[in-house]
RNA sequence: GGAAAGGUAGCUCAGCCGGUUAGAGCACGGCACUCAUAAUGCCGGGGUCGAGGGUUCGAGUCCCUCCCUUUCCA
C-alpha cells in the first residue's frame, strides 16, 4: 500500500548561502526521498529558509536595508544551488510568511490555553545605547577565569570556562562598544517541565524505531535529569526591537526564533498545499486533513547540533497544540561533514563551498554519489576527503558502473541491432536480481546508504567479471559463437539496467538517461524496473566523464586570484565604524535552527565564495592599520586572453602605478571601468599568476545573488589618498 | 568537570547476538586481456584491530582503567 510521507530538512538560516553541510542534509533527505517515491509512495518534500532572529535583523542593519531585503536576497539564491544538486523539493517557503504567523500565534495560544505558558521577570544584560537586550553572544569582556580579553558572554575560547555574561570583567556591548547594563523584563516560557510534558516525551522519545539509539539515549539523559540537570522550561519571548513574530496579547514580544523556525515546516506545507501543488503530487485532501490524517508519517531530518529541538520541544509544541497537528513519526540525525579528517578553518578557509562546486563546473552527481557511499544511520560525522572523492567517483562510477554498459552496448549495437536476448538463464538472472534489489531496498529505507552503494558495487564486480571470464571479444571474432555472444552481452546489460535502477536515487540525473536513451523508456526508472530483462538496447552514448584531479584543486582554492574581488567583500563590510560581526559562526550556531548541519564548514564556505559571513575574530586597531587602502584610479582596463573571469586593469596611485588582475570580468565591460576610482589594497604580496603578476587587489562586493560590485570613493577622493 | 560517538591495512571504511589463518574498495607490486572515453580480470605484499588489564576453552567483538579525536551538556 502507498504510504504518505511528509518530509522536511533542517531550515538554513537566511543570512549566508548554502554551505556543504546543508547540501549534505538535502542530499542525504533526496535520495530516500526518491526511492520511497521510486516505490510508488507519495512524498511531501518541503523546505524554508529560516528567516527571523537577532543575527539577520542586525546583519540587515549593518547594510542598511530591511532584513525582508536580506532574506529575500538570499532566498534568491536557493533555487540555483538546489536544482544544481538534483535536490527535488516539492516547495521551499519561509518562516517570515503569513502561513508561519497564523500557525505559530495558533500553537502558541492552544498551549498558552493548555496552561503551558507562563510569564517571569528575567534579568538580562541591556545596550542602552542600541536600545535592546543583548544574547550571551553580543557581549564580550575579559574572562573571569583565564583573564583573556575579548571573550564571549557565555564561554571562553581561550581557556574554555563556562560563565554567565554577568561574570565578564569589563563587559561590553559587540554592538554598540557600550557598557551593557542589568535589566529586567518579563519573558514568557514554556513548560516542558510539566509533567504532562515530560511523561508524553518519555513515551515518545522511547517509542520503538523513531530514534536512532544514540538519539533515544541522549533525549532519556535530557529527560531524567535531576537538581543541576533537571529540565528546564524554554524561554520563547525576546523582546523588542526583533525580527520576529508578534506574541498574541503581548505587546512588544516576539516568538524566540526557534519557537517559529520548525512551525515552518508546517507553514511550508501548506503554501504548498494551498499552491495547488500537493493535488498535483497526488493528495486531494486539505492540508488540515493530511497533516492530522493517522497514516500521514511526518519525518524531520536534521544535524546532530539541533536534536534538543527537535526531540523535546518541538513534539511537546505538537502534542499539546493538539489536532491537527501531529507530533513527528521520526526524526532522522546525521553527523557533520568534515574536510580531510578536520573541522574546516575559518581563517585558512579550508572548506568545500557548494557554491563553487557548481560554479566550477563539477558534477553534482559525483558528490551524491560520493556522501551516499559514506552516509550510514548513524549519527556519525562523515568525511570528505579528496584523494578519496577522486578515487572512488573514478573507479566505482566509471570504471565499473558506466563501464558496463560501454563494454557491452557496443557488442549488441555492431552484432545485433539493439536486440537483447538473456537466453535460458534469464530466470535465474531474475531471482538475482530479485535478492539484490531487496537487500538494496532494506539499505535504503533504513538510510544505511553506504551499505546501498557497497552491495550494488559488489554487484558490479561480479557483472565485470563475468564478461571477463567469457570473453565476448574473442566470440565477436567466431561467426559460430554468435548467440553466446548476444547472451553474455544481455546478461551484462540486464545487469546494468539493474544496477541503475538501484543507484537512480543517488543518481537522478544518470539513472533518467540510461531509462530513456539507453533502454528507451519513456519514463525514469520506477523500483520494479530493476527484475525486467531489457529486450532492446540503444547505442551507448557515453554516461559520466572522470574526475579531474585539477578540479579539486580549484574546489579548494580559495586565494586564488578569482577570488581575489569576492572576498575583499567581508573585510570591508565587517570594519564598518562601530559595527560587528552580527553573523559569527558561534552566534549563528546557536541563534539559528538553520545550523544543523553546520559542522564547521559554514564559515569555511563563505569565506570560499566570498560570502560576507562574519568571522568570530575580531581585529586590533593595529592589525586594521597594516593594512594599506589606497584610492586608485583605473587609467586602462583590458580583457585578458584566456581567462574567463579576470580582466587586467592599470591602477593610478597618484605617485605609482600598479598591475591588478581582477576577477570582475563577468560584471564589468573594461570600456566602462576606465577612468573611474576606486580601492585597493596597494601592500598585498604580489602574486604571480599565468598572465602576469598582479600587483595587489581591488575591492569589491559580492554574495551569491549578485556581484561584484566594485567599491567607489565619494566625489573629492583622489589617487593616492589613503583609506581608514 | 560530566556525557555520547569514534579510534580496524598508506587512504576511506565493513565486521550482527564473542568462535576456524581479521575483510572490502582505493593506492602499491606482478601477471593477463584489449570489448570499453587507460577501463577490466587474476595473483600478491601490507594490520600486535588506540594502550594496558580482566572475563572466557576462545575477544576487534563483553567488562574495567588510561590515551587520542569529534561532539553535546552545565
Amino acid at each position: 500500500m502507498a504510504e504518505k510521507f511528509f518530509v522536511t530538512t533542517a531550515l538554513p538560516y537566511a543570512n549566508g548561502p548554502f554551505h556543504i553541510g546543508h547540501i549534505m542534509e538535502y542530499i542525504q533527505a533526496d535520495i530516500w526521498v526518491r526511492f520511497q517515491r521510486m516505490l510508488g509512495h507519495q512524498v511531501h518534500f518541503v523546505g524554508a529558509d529560516d528567516a527571523h532572529g537577532a543575527p539577520i535583523m542586525l546583519k540587515a542593519e549593518a547594510e542598511r536595508i530591511t532584513p525582508q531585503e536580506l532574506v529575500a536576497r538570499i532566498a534568491a539564491g536557493r533555487p540555483k544551488y538546489l536544482r544544481g544538486f538534483h535536490i527535488g523539493f516539492d516547495h521551499w517557503h519561509s518562516t517570515d510568511s503569513p502561513e508561519n504567523v497564523a500557525l505559530s500565534q495558533d500553537i502558541y495560544r492552544r498551549l498558552k490555553a493548555a496552561g503551558l505558558v507562563y510569564s517571569k521577570p528575567v534579568e538580562q544584560f541591556y545596550d542602552p545605547v542600541k536600545g535592546m537586550f543583548l544574547a550571551d553572544r553580543y557581549i564580550k569582556g575579559e574572562c573571569p577565569n583565564c583573564h583573556s580579553k575579548d571573550q564571549y558572554g557565555d564561554a571562553c575560547e581561550v581557556c574554555s570556562s563556562v560563565y554567565a555574561p554577568t561574570d565578564l570583567i569589563e563587559p561590553y556591548s559587540v554592538l554598540t562598544g557600550a557598557k551593557p547594563v542589568l535589566s529586567t523584563s518579563d519573558h514568557l516560557f514554556f513548560r516542558l517541565s510539566d509533567p504532562r510534558c515530560v511523561d508524553f516525551l518519555n513515551a515518545w522519545t522511547g517509542a520503538p524505531g523513531r530514534l536512532q539509539p544514540q538519539v533515544a539515549n541522549k533525549a532519556r539523559e535530557w529527560l531524567s535529569g535531576k537538581g543541576e540537570q533537571a529540565l528546564g522550561d524554554w524561554d520563547i519571548s525576546r523582546d523588542a526591537p526583533y525580527f520576529g513574530i508578534p506574541i498574541p496579547d503581548a505587546p512588544g514580544k516576539y516568538f524566540y526564533v526557534w519557537l517559529d523556525a520548525p512551525i515552518g515546516y508546517l507553514a511550508s506545507l501548506q503554501s504548498y498545499f494551498a499552491s495547488g501543488k500537493a493535488k498535483e503530487n497526488g493528495e486531494p485532501r486539505s492540508f488540515e486533513e493530511f497533516l492530522g490524517a493517522p497514516d500521514t508519517r511526518q519525518i524531520h531530518f536534521i544535524g546532530k547540533d539541533i536534536i534538543y529541538f527537535h526531540t523535546l520541544f518541538w513534539p511537546a509544541m505538537l502534542k499539546f497544540a493538539g489536532p491537527p497537528y501531529k507530533v513527528p513519526d521520526n526524526v532522522y540525525v546525521h553527523g557533520f561533514i568534515t574536510v580531510s579528517g578536520e573541522k574546516m578553518s575559518k581563517s585558512r578557509g579550508t572548506g568545500i563551498s557548494p557554491l563553487r562546486y557548481l560554479d566550477i563546473g563539477m558534477n553534482p552527481e559525483w558528490l551524491r554519489y560520493y556522501i551516499a557511499a559514506k552516509l550510514n544511520a548513524n549519527v556519525e560525522d562523515l568525511d570528505f576527503n579528496p584523494d578519496d572523492f577522486i578515487a572512488r567517483i573514478n573507479s566505482d562510477l566509471i570504471g565499473k558502473y558506466v563501464n558496463i554498459a560501454s563494454r557491452a552496448a557496443n557488442f549488441i549495437t555492431r552484432h545485433f541491432e539493439g536486440a537483447l536476448d538473456c537466453g535460458a538463464g534469464t530466470e535465474a538472472l531474475r531471482r538475482q536480481a530479485a535478492d539484490l534489489a531487496q537487500q538494496v531496498r532494506e539499505s535504503y529505507a533504513a538510510r544505511e546508504f553506504g551499505r546501498a552503494m557497497r552491495e550494488i558495487m559488489a554487484h558490479a564486480d561480479r557483472i565485470n567479471q563475468d564478461f571477463d571470464a567469457r570473453q565476448p571479444w574473442v566470440l565477436a571474432k567466431d561467426p559460430a559463437r554468435r548467440s553466446e555472444l548476444q547472451e553474455i552481452c544481455s546478461r551484462t546489460l540486464y545487469g546494468f539496467k539493474l544496477l541503475s535502477v538501484l543507484l537512480t536515487p543517488v543518481l537522478p540525473e544518470v539513472g533518467g538517461r540510461v531509462a530513456r536513451e539507453l533502454f528507451g523508456l519513456d519514463r525514469p526508472f520506477r523500483w520494479p524496473d530493476a527484475l525486467e530483462p531489457p529486450q532492446r538496447v540503444n547505442s551507448y552514448q557515453h554516461l559520466m566523464t572522470r574526475v579531474d584531479p585539477k578540479q579539486l584543486d580549484a574546489l579548494f582554492e580559495t586565494a586564488g586570484p578569482v577570488a581575489a574581488s569576492g572576498t575583499a567583500a567581508t573585510p570591508a563590510a565587517e570594519h564598518a565604524p562601530g559595527r560587528a560581526s552580527s553573523g559569527a559562526k558561534p552566534a549563528a550556531a546557536k541563534s539559528g535552527p538553520g545550523s544543523s548541519a553546520s559542522g564547521a564548514a559554514g564559515a569555511a564556505a563563505g569565506s570560499a565564495t566570498g560570502e560576507s559571513t562574519a568571522s568570530a575574530v575580531t581585529l586590533s586597531i593595529d592589525e586594521f592599520k597594516r593594512l594599506d587602502l589606497r584610492v586608485a584610479r583605473i587609467v586602462a582596463a583590458e580583457h585578458v586572453a584566456g581567462a574567463d573571469k579576470l580582466l587586467k586593469l592599470t591602477l593610478d596611485l597618484g605617485t605609482a602605478t600598479r598591475t591588478v588582475f581582477a576577477g570582475i570580468k563577468s560584471a564589468y565591460d573594461p570600456a566602462a571601468l576606465t577612468g573611474r576610482l576606486t580601492v585597493m589594497v596597494a601592500n598585498l604580496a604580489p602574486r604571480k599568476m599565468k598572465f602576469g603578476i598582479s600587483e595587489g587587489m581591488v575591492l569589491a562586493a559580492s554574495n551569491e545573488s549578485g556581484g561584484p560590485y566594485l567599491l567607489s570613493p565619494d566625489s573629492g577622493a583622489t589617487p593616492g589618498m589613503r583609506v581608514s
